[in-house]
RNA sequence: GGUGUCGUGGCCGAGUGGCUAGGCAGAGGUCUGCAAAACCUUCUACAGCGGUUCGAAUCCGCUCGACACCUCCA
């Protein structure tokens, strides 16, 4: 089968054909979290879009080495040259090693990512683990003269790497702007021009993250991190890396520069971004005090939720907007996606329990039904391969497990069609929802040995007509948030919807 | 101020020059011990004003409005 994806690439504002550098192999990055607090909806967009990137471009047949990294050091509060490193200041606000915080919140991250049903990465590196790697780099960007010292830091030079390079490439900056912009009043800047940012920094007195180097005792900066991690387990040049839109700038921008600048190649083919969960139209995060983190989601413990919204709610949510949208959260929304995603999951079951029949009368075959789901099947994966169209993709679903059901209901109709189309519609069904889209079914799984046999129990009083059992089997199971479901196909359940 | 994005029906959210997006919610019906689920049918759109075109939600211009980045952020 061939397939053409097409993706957007932020570098050329264009959408274009895939072409992997070393065909079959594929090489992903994607900037993973700083690990200082819980996860929130918007690590959730970012993971899972890229997930079903993963899985995708797996699906299509390439071997994919998916890195995604785990931001530990480095990462400063408010500015490269006067913050504070963000995990060194929690740890202080908790009164923990700063290693417990990042250990901390790399575990609730791993939790969260799992339920939400994110495959694993290829490879998870942690800046911590690659300080030698950041160092190399910075060396050969010294060596190179495009980044100078000053008391034991080291700042890439910006304005000297823009003479023959572009810097602003990605993000469309213009350099005498940024050069311009006076809104630095700190006046003990070690910076020559204030776009120049930190490739190492001399730790304080004070500060317990410090590793030596050539320089001074110190750390990494923020964008270092992911130039010499990309670079050590994908190569140069790498054909996707992904991320947030608002790391396109300066982070993005400076990983393309340091690595231009170092080893004098671009970093990367292909940049992928996914815009931003909204509040009320405003973006969703820490710095705006409206971020709801996946946890509370999970609980419903927060007071701008209605409801606790399970892990595959929120995937769903986040997979039927396409990924370069915004994407504005409300409880209806996410009360919509959950309908809908459970409607999904139903035409799963039913896939899973449907053969086709032995004892159909004889019909004529139905050219226009076979035609109709063929494009439904197609429309899917072309959806899938115009940039990652979830959204589309989804409703060529809706519209194959309309199908599904009408034959649920009415076998005989599967007289129209062939059975190799039948076992075809249901494979693609099943592989669609659970591979690629990555929707699966919600158990809990120490419940779930338990409420078979209460509807084995269920099935028995319905067939013997006691219905006043079977009105309070019902009840009870509805009191703990399950809903019995009565189907043709047998007695199923489901998470209470409201 | 600079750069960029966007304004679609009750809600969310695709779409691109002509052909039903889809989901949720609403209405009517079928089924059912009653529900739920499922199935069938069905109502609400393209911010405003001009222009290009045989034809525009889709292209161009203007107006209004919203948002993002420019500082940490997925």
């Amino acid at each position: 089968m061939q397939h053409q994806v097409k993706i957007y690439n932020s570098l050329t504002r264009k959408k274009e054909v895939f072409e992997p550098i070393n065909p079959p192999f594929v090489g992903l990055y994607l900037c993973g979290p700083t690990v200082y607090g819980d996860a929130h909806l918007g690590h959730a967009r970012s993971a899972v879009v890229f997930d079903v990137v993963f899985r995708y471009l797996k699906k299509l047949g390439y071997k994919v080495r998916y890195v995604r990294n785990i931001t530990d050091v480095g990462h400063l509060e408010r500015d490269a040259d006067t913050g504070e490193d963000k995990i060194a200041k929690q740890a202080r606000v908790e009164q923990l090693e700063p290693m417990e915080v990042a250990q901390y919140h790399t575990n609730t991250y791993h939790e969260d990512m799992k339920a939400l049903n994110t495959l694993a990465p290829s490879i998870e590196p942690v800046a911590s683990g690659h300080i030698i790697e950041q160092i190399e780099l910075i060396q050969k960007i010294i060596t190179a003269g495009f980044a100078y010292e000053v008391n034991g830091s080291v700042y890439f030079d910006v304005a000297k790497y823009n003479q023959n390079h572009h810097y602003g490439i990605l993000s469309g900056r213009i350099i005498e702007d940024l050069i311009s912009s006076t809104r630095d009043l700190d006046g003990q800047d070690e910076k020559r021009n204030p776009p120049d940012f930190a490739l190492w920094k001399k730790a304080e007195p004070m500060h317990i993250m410090r590793w030596s180097s050539p320089w001074s005792e110190g750390f990494p900066g923020w964008h270092i991190e992911c130039s010499a991690m990309s670079g050590k387990y994908l190569g140069r040049p790498f054909d996707i890396h992904g991320g947030g839109m608002d790391l396109l700038f300066p982070h993005h921008e400076c990983e393309i520069a340091q690595t231009k600048a170092g080893e004098g190649v671009d970093p990367v083919k292909y940049w992928m971004h996914n815009n931003m969960i909204t509040v009320n139209g405003q973006k969703m995060g820490k710095s705006l005090n409206n971020s709801i983190s996946l946890r509370q989601f999970f609980v419903g413990n927060h007071p701008g939720l209605e409801r606790a919204y399970s892990p595959m709610a929120i995937r769903f949510f986040i997979l039927q907007a396409h990924y370069r949208s915004t994407l504005d959260f409300s409880n209806d929304a996410l009360q919509a996606g959950y309908k809908a995603y459970l409607k999904i999951l139903n035409g799963l079951k039913i896939a899973e329990n449907m053969a086709y029949p032995n004892n159909l009368e004889a019909k004529e075959m139905n050219k226009g039904i076979e035609k109709e789901l063929e494009d439904l099947m197609s429309g899917a994966y072309k959806a899938m391969n115009d940039d990652f169209n979830t959204a589309i993709a989804i409703a060529s679903l809706f519209g194959v497990l309309k199908k599904i059901q009408q034959w649920s209901v009415n076998p005989q109709a599967l007289a129209e069609i062939p059975e190799t189309l039948f076992a075809k519609t249901l494979s693609f069904y099943s592989t669609f929802v659970q591979h690629i889209l990555g929707l699966v079914e919600e158990k809990p799984e120490n419940q779930e040995a338990l409420l078979d046999i209460i509807l084995v129990g269920y099935a028995e009083a319905k067939a013997a007509k006691d219905y006043a059992k079977v009105d309070v089997i019902r009840a009870q199971l509805k009191a703990t948030g399950i809903t019995v479901k009565d189907m043709k196909t047998g007695i199923g359940w489901a998470y209470d919807d409201n």
